[in-house]
RNA sequence: GUGGGCGUAGCUCAGUCGGUUAGAGCGCCAGGUUGUGGCCCUGGAGGUCGCGGGUUCGAUUCCCGUCGCUCACCCCA
């Protein structure tokens, strides 16, 4: 038999299995502070509800299977299609906005690699309902707590803010045509990753003129007015601007602005987003993208959910959870053993078990020792397991009602009468 | 799917220019007697040297293949 797990699948052990408690624990804080209320869907899915979604092309990129009853499944890639459908389910009769999160465990078939396996726990932190670009702010504020709430400052990381519509507006303005529009977007975001010309060879494909394409290479470096002056006159393409200028104006009065930057080569991959988009980033660059979102105005109609206006994010728990270990912000975790019981002899057994399960019955943490072994031993096992104080029962304490307390950081010891002992 | 790097004990790694029973540190287990842990000492368990084939008198070592891990590319929900 085969005892390793399958590629790209995590066994957590104790100490990987408590990091993974504290960033869920975080995350289901943060999310309660913003209002945000949980859910959850089946891990497993119609196949159809992504190939409806994504295409015929998604399906070498899922695990997916046929089951005993000839349905065609898969394990869900992603939370979005079971969110649509939920919200689409009660979403008529419920107050907007609506503000629900998730922590799913996602899976896609693919080549493992750093940041990025074959399974993952990702926060999804959605509002649906609204359309002003106050909710905007407030999905990026959240994303931005998220991590200050980890202990990550402005120094360590940071939003990068665009908007699809702007940049769009800005790409036609340079004559690409809007079937040629996703290769444009792409293009341009290989900005960072690829040369000029490489881009710019992009770009002319897409129907940008060679003085176009030059012009676009400098758009990172372009802040948000500047910007303006160069999308031309179309009234959707300025409104976009303004609105994103607003939603910096808001992270601004969050006192937020630190941690946000306009970013105009951030597009983001996904064809969905209508508005506005964004992305954390380690400022070290060590890290791929910790956390994108955006709007997407239109994909809970296109996957059959409610035609509401909508916005969220997604959050892995493997790049931040790399992250932290870098950063030294993964919290050491409270000892599993509060009280060791020890026995002197085999006598004092009955009166031993029946401490232990009265201070189990207050809630401490407490183990002893199985064996009989030697009080050093005993003691020895106590240190092992990290024991903040042992109690030991010996004839001589027994006979008199009383115990020896060791603290066992300190090795102060002294004799109590059981009594005190239960009931401090 | 493409390419690079790496596979020796639970962990981190030595080592063998091809040669007899493959080592260390840490960890683990048991002792160092009869009521006190951390340090120390002694002993022990634990490895098909990733797997398969080839060359060889002999392969953990050389060659080929394969699997796995890992990093990058592609892609990215």
């Amino acid at each position: 038999m085969d005892l390793t797990s399958l590629p790209g699948f995590r066994d957590f052990y104790p100490e990987q299995m408590a990091l993974r408690d504290h960033v869920f624990t975080v995350w289901r804080e943060v999310a309660g502070r913003y209002g945000f209320v949980e859910y959850d869907g089946p891990p497993l899915e119609p196949l159809d509800l992504y190939v409806r979604k994504s295409g015929e092309e998604i399906v070498g990129q899922l695990y997916r299977f046929t089951d005993q009853g000839g349905r065609e499944v898969a394990l869900r890639p992603e939370m979005t299609p079971s969110f649509a459908r939920m919200v689409g389910a009660r979403a008529g009769g419920m107050p907007k906005p609506i503000r629900w999160y998730s922590i799913p465990q996602l899976f896609r078939y693919e080549r493992p690699q750093k940041g990025r396996l074959r399974e993952h726990f990702q926060l999804n932190l959605d509002i649906v309902g609204e359309a002003g670009e106050l909710s905007d702010a407030e999905i990026i504020a959240a994303a931005i707590d998220m991590l200050r709430a980890f202990g990550l400052s402005s120094e360590e990381f940071v939003a990068r803010i665009s908007d699809r519509e702007l940049i769009g507006g800005l790409l036609a303005a340079h004559g690409v045509a809007p079937e040629a529009m996703g290769a444009a977007f792409a293009a341009l975001d290989k900005l960072d990753r690829e040369s000029p010309e490489w881009v710019c060879g992009r770009l002319e494909e897409a129907g940008v003129s060679e003085r176009s394409a030059r012009e676009l290479l400098g758009i990172p470096e372009l802040d948000l007015p500047a910007l303006l002056g160069r999308v031309g006159d179309d009234p959707a393409t300025l409104e976009a601007g303004e609105r994103l200028r607003r939603v910096f104006d808001h992270l601004e009065s969050f006192g937020l602005g630190a941690f946000v930057r306009f970013d105009p080569s951030l597009v983001r991959g996904l064809a969905y987003y209508t508005g506005t988009v964004f992305e954390l980033w380690d400022r070290r660059g060590e890290f791929r993208a910790i956390c994108g979102g955006g709007r997407y105005d239109r994909l809970l109609a296109a996957v059959g959910g409610p035609d509401l206006p909508a916005l969220g994010f997604g959050m892995g728990d493997v790049v931040l959870s790399e992250l932290l270990k870098a950063r030294g912000l993964v919290p050491e975790q409270p000892a599993a053993i509060q009280d060791f019981v020890i026995c002197v002899t085999d006598e004092q057994r009955p009166a031993a078990l029946g401490v232990v399960h009265a201070l189990r019955d207050r809630g401490r943490r407490v183990a002893y020792d199985f064996a009989g072994r030697s009080v050093g031993r005993q003691f020895k096992a106590a240190n092992q397991v990290g024991a903040e104080r042992t109690i030991v029962l010996g004839p001589d304490e027994l006979s008199r009602g009383e115990a020896v307390v060791r603290e066992m950081s300190t090795g102060e010891e002294k004799s109590v009468p059981l009594g005190s002992i239960l009931s401090d």
